[in-house]
RNA sequence: GCGCCUGUAGCUCAGUCGGAUAGAGCACCCGCCUUCUAAGCGGGUUGUCGCAGGUUCGAUUCCUGCCAGGCGCGCCA
């Protein structure tokens, strides 16, 4: 459509009904276009004669005019109009239906995959949750969102990595273990450790898998105690994740980073190469104050050790070596004091801050179950766990709420209300709509009656509900580059609601079978044709969220 | 004090290269199952898009200031 504008253009601009101007706007994607609210205004409109106007020195309204009459004789559409302060409409015709409906079917699980993100590497981070206890809300917000937004990258084109980083290293490693061995023995925890009820639980598992444990002196049981915790630990995690129907590729310990030949020391290497190292009060410094962080930060500190940061700083460079052209990281609100100092670093070994690495934030999630508001406290007890939320309210349930709100929103979860298996829960709207679908086709294969791109008529379809209907099955593959570009799979959510709302609307107007001792006609073939290709996409959607599309409800 | 996010209907929230009469679900009222799944459809009611300026043909959207809420600012991890 947008080509048809830019040749249009050439045309007008050629045959001196519109003034030449400096060539900015004649690549295709500065078209504007887009597909109206109103359906009275088309199935597409674009404002490009507001935007030419002003440049051409005329009118918007006779900028319009001589783009529709160069646009009129164009093979799929049928109808173009003129409106408001210069907005071309433009109204496809059913030639263009037929064209829509046949590449859903052909391509099928592969229709909607666009190539925007061809040949990109990206590494995708997220959830990594301390090893030290159960995935909470906090991560499972992420487990939904990241493994949604890895598909839709993958369906971008995008090749694409998701890890999960462990954090198996240092004082919170050391106080899980001070924490199991005093379960285990009978003595007070530590006060910064871990009080959950769960290491009373760990710290049985490991005692009766070794009761020697107890008795070894008491710096090698810390250690047992501790490997042990969090070999148990981790397991339970990739379990939970995998239940979760949350992939990941990559499960990267940060003992990696503190292997043999330190890839640390290397790390500092690459970056004194780049200039931005310097030592203070005996301790090494990044100055990523020069790239627009709040302070410089410690690399090394005084006692010889390496901070956390610096495990991160070599994890980072670690992604870039190994190929990855975009890190993405995904993060809580909490962490949000990290973006700076991220940026920062990238920055320091060279790379483009504003190219190489994105960090999303997001906000964090309140939950609520019987009109109370639940608190999270890792160090009172009270956990929220992902393994709760699934057995509450399902993996459909929970990961459809989860995804279907942009991140950057702090948002609500009530419990009591995923847990009613009504409409008042939107995933079931959808699925819904797909159990729908896939009665009727069961139905018409009883009937006898064929469907597919062959037995397809678009011109028997002009129902209004019809042509909206296929109007909202172009959209997915622009949906999908979309949710991909903004990194928001959130859309994809909204857009299968609206999908499945339109076909419910078609269901209810539009009689797909024949009724009766009626006959069946290409009519009903090219309504059975049109409902196969709605779940086909509506499959397809859900497939990216990881939801499951029931044939039966 | 500084920084990030948020403020849209009674509730939960969509709405990003600035576009036409600001949307959805829920809640509330009224209709629709002797033929394809009523977990559905149709109709009705609901708004100072936090406040105040600015930019322009046009601002919920961009800029500035203010107000309110959430979160964060260590040689911690």
């Amino acid at each position: 459509m947008a080509e048809a504008i830019v040749g249009a253009l050439c045309r007008a601009q050629a045959s001196q009904s519109l003034p030449q101007i400096s060539p900015e706007l004649t690549g295709i994607d500065e078209i504007p276009l887009e597909r109206p609210k109103n359906r009275d205004h088309g199935d597409f409109a674009s404002s490009i004669a507001l935007a030419l106007a002003k440049k051409m020195g005329i009118k918007p309204q006779d900028v319009a005019t001589a783009l529709a009459d160069q646009l009129k004789s164009h093979p799929l559409i049928s109808k173009i109009e003129i409106a408001g302060p210069g907005f071309i409409n433009f109204t496809l015709n059913s030639a263009s239906h037929g064209e829509i409906i046949s590449e859903i079917l052909i391509q099928g699980k592969k229709f909607g995959e666009v190539k925007d993100l061809l040949g990109k590497k990206i590494n995708l981070e997220f959830i990594s949750a301390n090893p030290t206890g159960p995935i909470h809300l906090g991560h499972t917000r992420w487990a939904a969102v990241g493994d949604a937004l890895a598909r839709t990258l993958i369906a971008a084109g995008a090749e694409v990595t998701r890890e999960f980083y462990i954090n198996d290293r240092g004082v919170q490693m050391d106080l899980f273990g001070q924490s199991l061995r005093a379960s285990a023995i009978g003595i007070a925890r530590p006060e910064n450790g871990y009080q959950g009820g769960y290491i009373d639980d760990l710290a049985q598992v490991i005692v009766s898998e070794h009761p020697d444990y107890c008795q070894l002196p008491e710096e090698e049981s810390l250690i047992a105690f501790r490997e042990a915790g969090y070999k148990l630990q981790l397991k339970e995690q990739q379990e939970v994740i995998k239940n979760f129907r949350t992939v990941i590729d990559l499960w990267f310990s940060e003992r990696e980073l503190h292997k043999g030949e330190s890839v640390l020391d290397e790390t500092l290497q690459e970056l004194e190469k780049q200039g931005h190292v310097y030592e203070l009060d005996g301790a090494l410094w990044l100055r990523t104050t020069t790239f627009g962080d709040d302070k410089d930060r410690v690399l090394r500190k005084s006692s010889g050790e390496y901070t956390y940061f610096a495990s991160d700083t070599a994890y980072y460079l670690n992604k870039r070596g190994r190929g990855f052209e975009i890190a993405i990281y995904m993060l809580g609100a909490d962490h949000h004091g990290y973006v700076g100092r991220l940026k920062a670093t990238a920055a320091c070994a060279g790379d483009d801050p504003q190219y190489n690495i994105e960090i999303l934030i997001g906000q964090l999630v309140k939950i609520i179950e019987n009109g109370e508001e639940v608190k999270l406290s890792k160090r009172a007890g009270t956990i929220v766990t992902l393994e709760d939320l699934v057995e509450k309210v399902g993996v459909d349930a929970a990961r459809y709420t989860l995804i279907r709100y942009p991140v950057e929103t702090p948002m609500i979860l009530d419990v009591d209300l995923l847990k009613k298996h009504t409409n008042e829960n939107p995933v079931y709207y959808v699925q819904y709509a797909h159990a729908r679908i896939c009665a009727v086709l069961r139905n018409a294969a009883d009937f006898g009656i064929e469907f597919g791109p062959n037995n397809f008529d678009p011109t028997l379809l002009s129902d209004e509900r019809e042509r909206e209907l296929i109007g909202a099955l172009s959209q997915f593959p622009t949906v999908i580059a979309d949710a991909a570009s903004l990194r928001s799979p959130h859309r994809i959510a909204r857009y299968i609601e609206e999908l499945a709302g339109i076909y419910h609307r078609f269901y209810s107007e539009c009689r797909v079978l024949p009724m009766g001792d009626e006959s069946a006609t290409l009519l009903h073939s090219s309504r059975a044709t049109l409902s196969d290709a709605t779940r086909q996409v509506i499959f397809n959607a859900l497939d990216l969220l990881g939801v499951s599309a029931p044939e039966r409800m």
